[in-house]
RNA sequence: GGGCGUGUAGCUCAAUGGUUAGAGCGCCUGCCUUACACGCAGGAUGUUGGGGGUUCGAAUCCCUCCACGCCCA
């Protein structure tokens, strides 16, 4: 049977055919079996609205890898997928939709209505993101796809509401929050962002009462919040200010009265010492207020515009009024100055607009008692060990920092779309959280009132992903899904969200069920670009991952990513990043055409057999040093693999397989057996010996290499199927995906035959060098003596492998010995102990050019004598460094030192022979 | 202001305190050798940001300075 391939890889070719087959076939569905050990991962549930960008490329190829890799492992591997309902986001892009088709906003449509246009616009779009995630390659289990406004999480977020207001931790009350004026709606400290503005700092005369002509100037950011000033503040130690405390000024344009009160927490150096007090719309200012009694006025409305407290400017938009207020003001000549200023301004995440902090009757839960056990999930035990371990381990001081000084959290949000809080009031305001709508006619447990309304008020997203990792299982119910995957093993996110959602997970695990959610956090890499900024939609900087995906192959791209990144290193990334991925897919591809377009007889060879006869080969032979060298290097690679995922490092798994592949298997292997191969140099019996080996490590390859580059390895690996399949005496798996992983047996190592063959390398390697610095061309076979110091490195290199030197190289007179004396006119190349490799050149050879050879290593064994004879002169250092390490130094120093003596030796011949 | 991180080849990054600090890309030379030019063979390239210290031994540990990035206030 003949597997026909391209001789470049086509990644387009096979891409939606190997998805649609694992998911024809249910092969990333989990079933929980008590026989097999869960592992379980819970996605990050990207925005509904999202599209998938550089950051879930690499997020979720991370989880892919792990979750493919434990499958294989024999773990019942559950990956659950999903998105989150993104209050803010999704009620913005919905609500700017229909304005643009109709202009028709939400409150002319009404709340149910608007509500239900959402809707139709997730059944539409909704499953973008997922579906790229499809496109990724992610072996999700589909079936089990979770949004955070489905039923069953709906039910999970009221239980949980529920709770915490039965135990009293979540209340309602007038605080100060910050708004979004252009979403109209709270939101919560953890979404706002400080970022830097040039702004002014203006001087205004505040007259002093009673004396009209005297003022007191008071410096501010915000002068269209003096509206809302209810004080004067100066620092008690502030002399300039001592006689006016007790006293009042009088705000310009209003005419209220305002005293003039001390405070410690008023920075004389800031402006002129003498701060305005606007308790409604600054925090600082709020707790001077407390502190001093005084009232609180606002002076906004929800859209940003004055109110009536700011008398004619009622209804002008906040900058509008600022503008015309200075104007007013500065008519007046109570404008002392305007001065430059440059200060951070919270800004709203979502709207990008300055947030106004503002006093405002919301729903927030008492945070300080739920952290506590989230603190100690991190703390080690006598062991070391922690309930939940970071990776890296840094962000475990971030974690523990925000917790250490959380504030209470501000769940409720002024939108329609969400999880409605399930709070209903009676006639005189009385709440009451329920779990089920009330009927008709139901009273308020306490007053014995009737239910009039439920709270307009919908929840912070966050309350809902937060129950993440068990609502996705049933909770509140306790079904066998959640006794069985839960907890979970893995969470990667990235580092922006620890507070907004790690550690609220954390909190809401061991608050609802009592235990953690998950064992480790991973913090992936942050994708930058390649001048190592942020990626962003503003600076139009990104770099789609379909766009790659389309370019390179999603093969290249997940292989690639993992490689760029090193555990807490984040990734500069620019498009042809990628073509290391793709090259090497390449390299495989081709590296397995050649093994299977030599295979055509194996299956009729392997029927020919005896079960002994098969199972030997299939066990692997040992006939053949290439053959024990690449069974060698395989197990190693296996161990290292295995051992790096294990501990999460990808790029070492990856590096690990990408080196094995091509500069052994490849490089290496391959080409040493293409004689036995094509040419049953051996006879047929080591050709079958061949392919079997080929078959066997092949096959390892593609397992190993399966969780990174899924769709390139199940194509080759279901074309060798049938090789594998006569090798091995049965049915493999129907697909790689479901394939154990593979064993690494230490007996396999083959270190004696690796000796040998890295000296049959050096050798080659030392021709080649020969050939090519005297330009020699390829096809010119060559004469070869070498030279060998005694019987034991004469063993090292049998008849076969002078053979493959030969091939390698191109030989034609090829000779080795003891001692064996240097032809005339011939390249020298020194090895180390006390091996030679002489080329007899005759007249080709150009002794300027052995010159410059013999001169160059000559330098570099030098240094290596100076440096390692200083080490060793030094008494102490013989004295105290371990006696392994003192006599490795010991045993190179001698042999650098002999060789050195050879060099000299042959350039002295060199000169002589060069005149 | 506080915390965290980074600085190694032209670029992007590796390197449990112990051989002469490595890889990919780029560069130079020669090759379309019947798996692969997305390739093969060979080659060049470093005051490991500066300074100080600990140590027999430092890219690695400590101090300090410089530059850059992120988070928090």
């Amino acid at each position: 049977m003949k597997y026909e391939m391209p001789p470049r890889f086509e990644p387009g070719k096979i891409e939606a055919k190997w998805y649609a087959f694992w998911n024809d076939r249910e092969l990333f569905k989990a079933v929980k079996d008590i026989r097999k050990k869960p592992f379980t991962i819970m996605m990050p549930p990207p925005n509904v609205t999202g599209a998938l960008h550089m950051g879930h490329a690499l997020n979720n190829t991370i989880q892919d890898i792990l979750t493919r890799f434990k499958r294989m492992q024999g773990f019942c591997a559950l990956w659950v997928p999903g998105t989150d309902h993104a209050g803010i986001a999704t009620q913005a892009v919905v609500e700017k939709k229909i304005f643009n088709e109709t202009k028709k906003t939400r409150n002319d449509l009404g709340r149910e209505a608007f509500v239900a246009e959402i809707w139709k616009w997730r059944e539409q779009y909704g499953n973008t993101i997922l579906n790229q995630l499809r496109r990724l390659g992610c072996s999700c289990d589909w079936s089990r796809t979770r949004f955070t406004l489905d039923e069953g999480l709906t039910l999970a977020v009221r239980e949980s509401f529920v709770r915490l207001y039965e135990k009293n931790l979540i209340y309602r009350g007038a605080r100060m929050i910050n708004w979004d004026c252009k979403l109209e709606t709270a939101v919560s400290d953890d979404e706002i962002e400080l970022s830097e503005v040039h702004g002014s700092l203006w001087y205004i005369k505040y007259p002093i009462k009673g004396q009209p002509d005297k003022f007191v100037i008071v410096a501010t950011t915000r002068p269209e919040t003096m509206f809302g000033d209810t004080a004067v503040a100066v620092n008690p130690k502030d002399e300039r200010y001592s006689n006016l405390v007790g006293g009042h000024l009088l705000l310009p344009i209003i005419g209220r009265e305002l005293p003039v009160v001390a405070d410690e927490s008023v920075d004389p150096e800031f402006g002129t010492g003498a701060v305005k007090v606007t308790p409604g719309h600054d925090p600082a200012d709020y707790e001077r207020g407390r502190r001093h009694n005084l009232p609180v006025l606002n002076v906004l409305n929800k859209d940003g515009t004055l109110n009536e407290n700011a008398g004619k400017y009622m209804g002008i938009e906040r900058f509008k009024a600022r503008k015309q207020l200075i104007e007013e003001l500065d008519g007046l000549g109570l404008i002392e100055r305007i001065v430059d200023h440059v200060h951070n301004v919270p800004h709203s995440d979502r709207s990008k607009t300055p947030i106004e902090p503002l006093i405002s009757e919301q729903w927030f839960v008492n945070m300080k008692q739920l952290a506590e056990p989230a603190i100690a999930a991190v703390k080690p035990d006598e062991a070391g060990k922690r309930e939940i371990t970071f990776v890296p381990d840094r962000w475990e001081k971030t974690y523990l920092h925000w917790l250490n000084n959380v504030q209470d959290w501000c769940i409720s949000r002024q939108l329609w779309w969400g999880h409605r809080i399930p709070v209903w009031y009676d006639e005189d305001g009385n709440a009451v959280a329920l779990r089920e709508d009330p009927a008709k006619g139901a009273v308020h447990p306490k007053s014995g009132k009737p239910l009039v309304r439920q709270d307009d008020d919908v929840l912070d997203t966050w309350a809902s992903s937060w129950l993440w990792p068990f609502s996705t299982l049933g909770w509140p119910a306790k079904t066998g899904d959640l006794d069985y995957f839960y907890p979970t093993q893995f969470l990667s996110t990235a580092r922006e969200i620890i507070y907004l959602w790690v550690a609220r997970m954390i909190i809401a695990g061991y608050e609802f069920t009592g235990e953690k959610p998950f064992s480790t956090v991973y913090l992936h890499a942050t994708v930058l670009d390649a001048q190592g900024r942020r990626m962003s939609k503003s600076l139009g900087n990104g770099i789609d991952p379909l766009d790659m995906i389309d370019q390179w192959g999603v093969d290249a791209v997940r292989l690639t990513l993992p490689l760029l990144t090193s555990e807490g290193q984040d990734i500069k990334l620019a498009p042809t990043k990628f073509e290391m991925g793709r090259n090497f897919c390449n390299k495989l591809w081709n590296a397995s055409r050649l093994v299977l377009t030599n295979l055509e007889d194996f299956e009729a060879q392997i029927a020919g057999l005896s079960d002994a006869q098969r199972n030997a080969l299939a066990e692997g032979t040992v006939d053949e040093l290439e053959d024990c060298f690449i069974e060698g290097k395989l197990t190693r690679c296996i161990v290292d693999v295995t051992d790096a995922l294990e501990r999460y490092k990808f790029n070492e798994a990856g590096t690990a397989m990408y080196r094995f592949v091509w500069d052994e298997f490849c490089d290496w292997y391959l080409e040493v057996i293409k004689p036995r191969l094509y040419d049953m140099k051996g006879g047929a019996e080591s050709r079958l010996r061949c392919q079997a080996t080929l078959v066997r490590v092949l096959d390892a390859v593609l397992t190993l290499m399966h969780p990174y580059i899924p769709f390139i390895t199940e194509e080759i690996w279901q074309a060798l199927r049938p090789a594998l399949a006569a090798l091995e005496g049965k049915t493999p798996a129907v697909s790689l995906a479901i394939s154990p992983w593979p064993k690494a047996s230490k007996e396999r190592l083959f270190e004696s035959q690796t000796t040998r063959f890295d000296f049959m390398r050096e050798v080659t390697r030392a021709l080649r060098n020969i050939r090519s610095e005297h330009n020699l061309d390829r096809k010119t076979p060559l004469d070869a003596v070498v030279r060998v110091a005694d019987e034991g490195k004469l063993k090292l290199l049998g008849k076969s492998e002078l053979e493959t030197i030969r091939n390698l190289v191109n030989l034609g007179k090829f000779e080795i010995g003891i001692d064996a004396a240097k032809p005339k006119a011939a390249a020298t190349a020194v090895l180390d102990s006390g091996n030679e490799v002489y080329v007899p050149l005759g007249g080709l050879i150009d002794f300027k050019m052995e010159l410059l050879r013999l001169e160059a290593t000559r330098a570099k064994l030098l240094e290596g004598v100076k440096k390692t004879k200083g080490k060793l002169d030094n008494l102490s250092y013989v004295e105290k460094a371990p006696a392994d390490v003192v006599a490795r130094d010991r045993e190179r120093l001698s042999e650098m030192v002999a060789e050195l003596e050879r060099v000299e030796k042959h350039l002295e011949e060199v000169k002589t022979l060069a005149k």
